[in-house]
RNA sequence: GGGCCGGUAGCUCAGUUGGUUAGAGCACACCCUUGAUAAGGGUGGGGUCGAAAGUUCGAGUCUUUCUCGGCCCA
């Protein structure tokens, strides 16, 4: 008997996968049938589905979050498209902002050019150049995960009409009156002449300057503290010529300490929390001293001091504030204010009528506020401060500390709080708070626990600074009247000032005469022209307005935003408040947000760690699919991990479901017929088969219920299981039997080959959002059709008379028994007394119950033995006995079955 | 430092309102098969559910503290 007398399976899909050589070609053939349009064309009319792309920063090559984030984008879309919808992404860009300016600008470093000395116009060429360069080569990358979407009409924040409908967004939020200038203290980087975004800020360790300094008491209620002086710590010296105010914890207590060492300070008595003197006696070596009394916090209510300059002209009245921010954590329990220089500070004062002013410029030096240090570089001040403090003898010590220290995180420069005009979106005035935690209300979270997350983001947070002063990004289109000092808000200006922008972008602010923007109705002469420009979220905030808005083939608003959970303070926050600012409503219906990925231990990837894994290596080493399956598996609640035993179990997972197919298509000999599902009769078909069709069902309805809760881990699982348990151990080892050596034609194998076809079309449905690219590779060889793609199909709706819960049930018995035997044939096994089980008969004894469902069973066939017998016994200890014996007889040279008697199925051949 | 989220077999994940001996697949070990063959089948080992304390007749599930990790903020 030679192997082509009997059905082996035979197909084109090969066991190896190849996949780094193999999907380029099939994204080669989604390019050459135009997929993405194919696509919006079958489904022209059908509900949309708008997944919104949060625009990454095109800087850069991508990493494992931008890789995960567009899978499951692409995944997510891809189920929707199968659902039935009209399923829209859009890949979009975010350009502007300070990463991609400092990048321009290290390139000038690196050729000795001078930011300063190069054209605004010039520059933001540069830096729009650099934008595009990185979105062509985003764009390749992620074309190379599978991700279908409209990538050559895509958007980007820095594209004219984006530019000018910024514009007009802003003009609503100026006209309502939302929009205001105020003062407040920003981290600027001196080195960089700009202030910085709280995102843009790194914390990294700093030495700094101390200084104990006293502020002599001028008038006070409580007698105890006249003619004493109050000592302060702090670690930036250069801010005391812009104090304005002592801070004290009424809740804690004081003491009033008389110094008897200490040659400046030689019998004078000074104040300092009570929890901290012995800090404060250490920290500046005073070694004889005796404590005077004991005040409550609360007794330096009214209190005035004098400033330790005093003598030098700054003859002003300092007075003492309550505030709880001062703890004795460290320094004196005291804490110096410089309205100028400080967010706490900035407040206290402003609560007080003290005003914050402009006392250092740009550059960081001290403007003409400032007296005797105008024109010194605040960096450079600390030894002066020092010096002066000394020869006025109020310095009473100075130290170096190393501490944590705000830095730019571009130029790794230390960073100061200095007060500058900014404008603001107000939370309050025209209830934008209100509206937003309304819209959160509105909105379905994945996973819920992001409702909570952004909601306390937007309960507390302050009004929303839009304004930046920097050169990369929308310009503010703010005039202010030179005779009343009035904002120009006025639609007609505005929408000149866009329709310029869509035009010719909107570089021309910084170029061109003022006139150009404010038309007719107004004299440039009138007004001062605003330099700085919109903070990159108010740009990626107004994605909605410009992409979902703007385009006729989405919709407003979106059906879902799906990011990584840091953007609950990013784009789902800005964009919350851009949209319900301007519209009164969420742009989404869903936020879905993921963890981040880690490395296989759970830790944060890192240079330094040495646990860094790139995409790119991926996809030469495994392929797009297997990192498709791995962000399948993978729960998205939480982190992800990932490293090379990971992605190596997946692939095994994935070899798996290759098989699978494999061995389906092999069988059918790649004669694939798409089924009609109610055409199937089931009356006609064997127990076995009408078993699978209640699996498919089953299962279908799993797979159903978790893409409704975007469930794609569990829902990944289902169909995994579905491969090695029903399939491959189940199903598919028994009907070996039938496919192989049965009649090509007999009804029994038809019967088979049907449910076998079915199987197929349904995991090829199932899987393709998934495994796109084998999903496409297995539709191609089946269909034979080279305008065809299994994107373009629907996932199966099969007739709920497969459902059959009374035939599961008598197969989860059967299974039972089939397990028994199992263990019975083990142990011969185990013996050495057989190999394969067809080299066994077993003796199945069962109780009643058992008996009664298994005697019209075959088990022989269910067990894979040569003979089964069946019988009852009433007096059986458990539900089931198995007996295994070796078979007697000789080998049937087709079906391998061991018989006495020649084997009735294949009587010519040869038993002899 | 503060807020929030999380820690179940080596790995990816299940585990309903607290209720028998905590599950699945993969991986692993051993065996079989050589007609899915760089495949396929069978059997088996493996967990103090991050730690401790508490509530309860009973805790992976509820409470507190600690610890480790992550995100956000300072």
């Amino acid at each position: 008997m030679s192997k082509d007398q009997i059905n082996l399976p035979k197909t084109a899909f090969t066991m190896k996968a190849n996949l780094p050589m193999k999907e380029p070609k099939i994204i080669e053939h989604w390019n050459k049938i135009d997929l993405y349009n194919l696509l919006r064309k079958n489904n022209k009319g059908k509900e949309k589905f708008v997944l919104h792309d949060g625009p990454p920063y095109a800087n850069g090559n991508i990493h494992m979050g931008t890789a995960f984030n567009k899978i499951l984008k692409d995944i997510i879309t891809k189920f929707h498209q199968m659902d039935g919808k009209d399923s829209v992404y859009v890949p979009g860009w975010d350009c502007h902002g300070l990463p991609i300016e400092w990048k321009i600008e290290e390139q000038y470093k690196k050729n000795k050019k001078n930011k300063n000395d190069v054209p605004v116009v010039e520059f933001r060429k540069e830096c729009r150049e650099f934008a595009s360069k990185w979105i062509k080569v985003h764009k390749e990358q992620f074309k190379r995960l599978g991700v279908i979407g409209d990538w050559e009409n895509y958007y980007s924040t820095m594209s004219y009409d984006a530019e000018a409908q910024i514009v007009r967004e802003l003009g609503k939020f100026l006209k309502e009156g939302s929009l205001y200038r105020g003062y407040k203290p920003v981290l600027w980087s001196t080195v960089e002449k700009t202030a910085l975004a709280d995102a843009e800020v790194e914390y990294m360790d700093h030495v700094s300057d101390t200084i104990y300094v006293s502020f002599p008491v001028k008038a006070s209620k409580t007698k105890d503290l006249l003619n004493t002086e109050i000592i302060i710590w702090t670690t930036t010296p250069w801010t005391i010529p812009a104090n304005k105010a002592l801070a004290y914890n009424k809740s804690l207590r004081y003491v009033v300490v008389q110094i008897n060492d200490q040659n400046d300070f030689i019998n004078r008595k000074i104040i300092v929390a009570k929890d901290l003197l012995k800090n404060v006696i250490e920290d500046c070596k005073i070694k004889d001293y005796k404590i005077l009394s004991e005040i409550n916090g609360s007794d330096f209510n009214e209190t005035i001091c004098s400033h330790p300059f005093k003598k030098l002209g700054y003859d002003y009245d300092i007075p003492m504030l309550e505030a709880r921010f001062v703890t004795t954590e460290q320094g004196s329990g005291i804490v110096h204010c410089a309205p100028s220089h400080g967010p706490d500070d900035f407040n206290l004062c402003l609560n007080n009528n003290i005003k914050a002013v402009e006392t250092v410029d740009d550059d960081g030096k001290y403007t003409k506020h400032v007296l005797n240090f105008e024109g010194i570089h605040i960096f450079k001040a600390n030894p002066i401060v020092i010096e002066k403090l000394k020869s006025e003898k109020n310095l009473l010590a100075n130290g170096k500390l190393n501490h944590s220290y705000p830095h730019s995180w571009r130029s790794k420069a230390p960073l100061v709080h200095r007060a500058t005009p900014q404008w603001f979106i107000s939370m309050e005035s025209h209830k934008l708070r209100d509206k937003a935690l309304k819209a959160i209300d509105d909105t379905q979270f994945y996973p819920t626990k992001g409702k909570e997350r952004l909601r306390s983001m937007i309960e507390t947070r302050p009004d929303w600074c839009v304004s930046r002063q920097r050169v990369w990004g929308v310009p503010l289109p703010i005039f202010i009247s030179k005779s009343d000092g009035k904002v120009l808000a006025d639609d007609e200006v505005f929408e000149n000032i866009a329709a310029i922008y869509e035009k010719e972008g909107s570089d021309c602010w910084f170029s061109d005469d003022p006139q150009k923007f404010l038309g007719n109705k107004y004299k440039a002469d009138d007004f001062v022209k605003l330099k700085d420009i919109v903070e990159v979220w108010f740009d990626s905030g107004s994605t909605h307005s410009f992409v979902l808005e703007k385009r006729e083939d989405l919709k407003w608003p979106a059906s879902m935003y799906l990011e990584g959970s840091d953007q609950h303070r990013g784009w789902f926050h800005s964009s919350l408040l851009e949209s319900c600012g301007t519209r009164g409503k969420a742009p989404f219906e869903s936020i879905l947000s993921h963890g981040f990925v880690m490395d296989g231990k759970g830790l944060k990837m890192s240079k330094s760690l040495g646990n860094q894994i790139f995409p790119e290596d991926i996809l030469k080493k495994y392929g797009a699919d297997i990192l498709r399956v791995w962000v399948a598996a993978s729960d998205y609640s939480e982190d992800l991990r990932i490293d090379y035993s990971i992605l190596e179990q997946h692939a095994e997972a994935y070899r798996k479901i290759r098989n699978t197919f494999r061995y389906l298509m092999g069988n059918i000999n790649d004669n694939y017929l798409e089924q009609e599902y109610n055409k199937i009769d089931i009356s006609k078909l064997p127990e076995l088969e009408k078993l699978m069709l209640h699996k498919l069902y089953v299962l279908n309805e799993k797979f159903n219920a978790n893409f409704k809760d975007y469930n794609f881990h569990v829902l990944y699982k289902e169909l995994l299981n579905f491969c090695t348990v029903d399939l491959s151990s189940f199903y598919f080892d028994i009907r070996k039997d039938t496919l192989y050596c049965d009649n090509k034609n007999s009804e029994k194998r038809q019967s088979c080959i049907l449910i076998l076809n079915t199987i197929l079309d349904a995991l090829l449905k199932w899987f393709a959002p998934i495994l796109s690219f084998t999903a496409e590779e297995v539709f191609s060889l089946l269909k034979k059709d080279n305008k065809n793609s299994i994107h373009l199909k629907k996932f199966p709706d099969f007739p709920k008379s497969w459902k059959n819960e009374e035939l599961n049930k008598n197969w989860t018995k059967i299974n039972k028994i089939r397990a028994s035997v199992n263990i019975s044939i083990e142990e011969k096994r185990a013996a050495k007394m057989i190999g394969s089980s067809l080299e066994t008969i077993v003796d199945i004894k069962l109780n009643k119950d058992l008996y009664d469902l298994a005697k019209k069973y075959d088990f022989s066939e269910i067990c894979i033995t040569s003979l089964a017998n069946i019988v009852l016994d009433k007096n059986i200890k458990d539900q089931i006995e198995v007996k295994t014996s070796k078979a007697k007889g000789k080998k049937c040279s087709v079906c391998w079955k061991i018989r006495e008697t020649e084997c009735e199925r294949h009587p010519i051949c040869n038993f002899k």
